[in-house]
DNA sequence: GGATATATTGCAATCGATTGCAAAAGGTCT
DNA sequence: AGACCTTTTGCAATCGATTGCAATATATCC
C-alpha cells in the first residue's frame, strides 16, 4: 500500500489517451493547435492519475528553472540578518508573491553560502534569478553579480550609484521624519544607534543630520553609536552611554525597533523615565513594538509593497525588460516611547 | 562585456581537456577509476572556466534533486505562523544545516500554496523530501504524505499516534515547568491563554493542567483563553478577561511569547503589577523576551537541535534508513515577569 | 475533380550530464 | 610470443519533457 504507483511520466499518460508524447505535452499545456476534445481528454487522464510534469526534465528542455534564488545576507560579526522580524515580513511577501507568479523559491542563507552565486545558482541553472536582501556592508559579490549580467534586484539602500536594481525604503527620509519628531518633542541631544557600515543604516544616519540641521542643531560625531543588529546590542551600548559623558542625552533614534528595544530596558533599568527622560524612536515598526511598555515609535516599511516590487522587477528583467530602482515612502507611527506632548 | 560568454556545458570542459565527456564527467566527481593527472587536468581547466555543472541535467539522470522543501504552514485565520520570530529562527538552523549536507532548500508558505504537496514537491521530483513545520490545527495533507510514502519530517507536537516522524519540543514538560514556577511564586488562580486547537498547543495546555493538578490546585476551564498567536490577540483576550468576571487572577501562562507580551501590555495599561499582582511566563524565549519590561520569564525551545533533527532524520529516511520522532527537552528561563520572591 | 488552405497529429532531435559495458593500452608471467 | 590482468578511456543509451517540421486528414473554392 505504501508506494501506491511508481510515479507517471509524460509517456504513461500519452500511452492511456492513445496519442504521442508530443500531442499529449501540448494538450497539457492547453496548446490550442490540439483538437479541444483531445485536450480535454488528456488533462482528463492526467488529473485522474495525479500526473504532474518532472520539473527537472521541463527546465532542462526548456532551460528555465521557473525559480528564483532568494539570498539573506547576515552579518558576518552577528550572524544577524538586518532586523529579523522585519525579514521574515518581507520573505514571506515575496513568498507568495512568487508562487503567484508561478515561480518556486530556493532560500539561502549567506551564513554557510560562500558559494560563487553566480556559479552556484544561475550558471548551474538552479535558478532564473535572484534576489539578494540586506547589501550590509557593501558586499563585492554583489557588483560581480551585476558584471556578469545575471538578473537579479537587491533589497537595500539605493544610493544611486549601483550599477543594479535596488529596492529600498527610503531610509533618509524616514530618519529624517524620526528625528524631527523627536526635536518636535523637545529633544535637543539626540543619539544615533546603528552600525553605519551598512548602507541602510548610513542612510539613515544621513536623514539623522538631515533633521538636526534643519533644525539648526549641531549633529555631534559622538552621539552616533555604533550598534550591531540586536536588542543585546542596542542594550550594551545605551549603558556604556549612560555611564559616559553622554549622560546628558535626551533623545535616542535606533536603527531598528530591537536596537530601541534594547536601549529603552537599559534607560528603564537606570530609572530614567521613556519618553520623559529620554524619548525613543526605533525604525522597521515590528509586530512588538506596539506591545511593548512604553509603546515603541518608530518608522514603518512597506514591506507588502517592497516585496511585491522585487518580484515584479525582476520577473520583469528575466522577461527581456529592465528593472529598475526605486524608492518606497515609509512613514512615521507614533507611540508612546516619544510622545511627551500629549502625555 | 556584459555576457562574458556562453555558460560552458560538460562538452566544453571535455573537449578542452581533449577527453571524452564521460571522462570529463568522471574526472569532476573524482572517480578514482579515472587516471590522477586526468582527474587533475579536468578539474583544473574547469576551475579555470569557472565550470558548474548544470544541476537540472544531473537531477534529470540522476533522479535526484538534492532539494529539500521546507513548508511553512500559516494558520489559515491569522496568516500568522507558529511564534513568528521562534520559526526564523529554526529556518535559519534548517538552512544551515541542509547547505552544510549539500542540499538546497525549496521555501514554500502555505498561504498561497494550495498545492497537492506531494504531486507538486515530490512526484515532480522538485525535492527528495519534505519538511513542515507547524502542524497547526491538525492538517490532513500531512497525512497523505505519510499515505504516500514521500520522505517527510514534522516540527511540531509528537502526540505518540502520528503515522509519520514528528521532532518537537516538550510542550507538555515545558509548560508544566512554567506553570509550576508560576505557583511556586504564590499563584493560585492562573489563566492559560493560546488557541488548544493546535496540537503544540493543546501539549501546553495538558503541562499547565499537569502542573495544577500536582499542586492540588483545580482546573478551571474558564481560565483557558482561546488566544490566536499574535501580540494583539493576547492584547485583546486580556483586556476582556480582566473586564470580566476573571479579574481576580495572578498569573498568565501564554503559549508564546508574543501572546505574552500583549498580556503584559494590557495588564500594564489598567495599572496592574507584573509580577506583583499578576506574574507571566511566555514560550518560545525569542530575541525580544529579556529586553522588554519587565523582562519575561519564558521556556526556552532547543532550535539548534531542533533544525538539526529534522534535517538529520530526513536525510536520513531519504537515504533508505527510517526517521524517528523525538521530544526535544525545554528549559525555564526566569527573568522579572514572574519573579516575586527576590524582587 | 483538382488544387489549395486549414486543422491535427506524430516523428525525431534536443536539453546536459551520468553510467553500464566494451574497447584499448600497458604490464606481467610462463 | 601468447594468455591474462589491470588500468584507463570512450561509446552510446538514458533520464522525461518540449518543439520544429513534416505528414496526414479534412475543408473550401473554382
Amino acid at each position: 500500500m505504501k508506494q501506491a504507483a511508481k510515479v507517471m511520466t509524460l509517456a504513461d499518460i500519452a500511452r492511456m489517451a492513445g496519442v504521442s508524447e508530443s500531442t499529449a505535452s501540448r494538450a497539457l499545456r492547453d496548446n490550442p493547435v490540439i483538437n479541444a476534445q483531445t485536450r480535454q481528454k488528456v488533462q482528463q487522464i492526467a488529473a485522474d492519475h495525479q500526473f504532474k510534469v518532472n520539473a527537472t526534465a521541463r527546465s532542462l528542455r526548456t532551460q528555465k528553472s521557473h525559480t528564483i534564488a532568494v539570498i539573506i545576507l547576515f552579518d558576518a560579526k552577528t550572524q544577524q540578518a538586518i532586523s529579523d522580524p522585519f525579514l521574515l515580513d518581507i520573505l514571506g511577501v515575496i513568498a507568495d508573491e512568487l508562487t503567484a507568479k508561478g515561480y518556486d523559491m530556493l532560500l539561502s542563507t549567506s551564513k554557510t553560502t560562500d558559494k560563487d552565486w553566480r556559479s552556484y545558482y544561475f550558471d548551474s541553472k538552479r535558478a532564473d534569478g535572484l534576489i539578494v536582501i540586506g547589501q550590509g556592508e557593501h558586499d563585492a559579490r554583489v557588483d560581480q553579480l551585476a558584471a556578469a549580467g545575471v538578473p537579479f534586484v537587491v533589497w537595500g539602500a539605493a544610493t544611486g550609484t549601483e550599477q543594479f536594481p535596488v529596492i529600498g525604503s527610503d531610509n533618509r527620509q524616514g530618519a529624517q521624519l524620526a528625528v524631527t519628531h523627536l526635536i518636535k518633542q523637545g529633544c535637543k541631544r539626540v543619539a544615533f544607534l546603528g552600525d553605519i557600515r551598512h548602507t541602510e543604516i548610513e542612510m539613515r544616519y544621513l536623514g539623522y543630520q538631515d533633521a538636526l540641521q534643519a533644525a539648526g542643531l549641531q549633529p555631534e560625531p559622538a552621539l552616533q553609536l555604533n550598534t550591531d543588529f540586536t536588542a543585546q546590542a542596542g542594550y550594551l551600548q545605551t549603558q556604556q552611554a549612560l555611564f559616559s559623558q553622554l549622560s546628558s542625552l535626551d533623545g535616542i533614534f535606533a536603527a531598528s525597533d530591537a536596537i530601541a528595544m534594547g536601549a529603552m530596558k537599559a534607560l528603564l533599568e537606570q530609572g530614567i523615565k521613556v519618553p520623559q527622560q529620554v524619548a525613543i524612536v526605533g525604525f522597521d515598526d515590528i509586530a512588538m513594538s506596539a506591545y511593548c511598555t512604553p509603546s515603541l515609535t518608530t518608522v514603518k516599511q512597506d514591506t507588502h509593497a517592497g516585496g511585491q516590487l522585487l518580484v515584479a522587477q525582476l520577473l520583469n528583467r528575466i522577461n527581456g525588460g529592465k528593472a529598475a530602482s526605486q524608492l518606497l515612502p515609509v512613514k512615521l507611527v507614533d507611540r508612546q516611547s516619544s510622545l511627551r506632548i500629549n502625555n
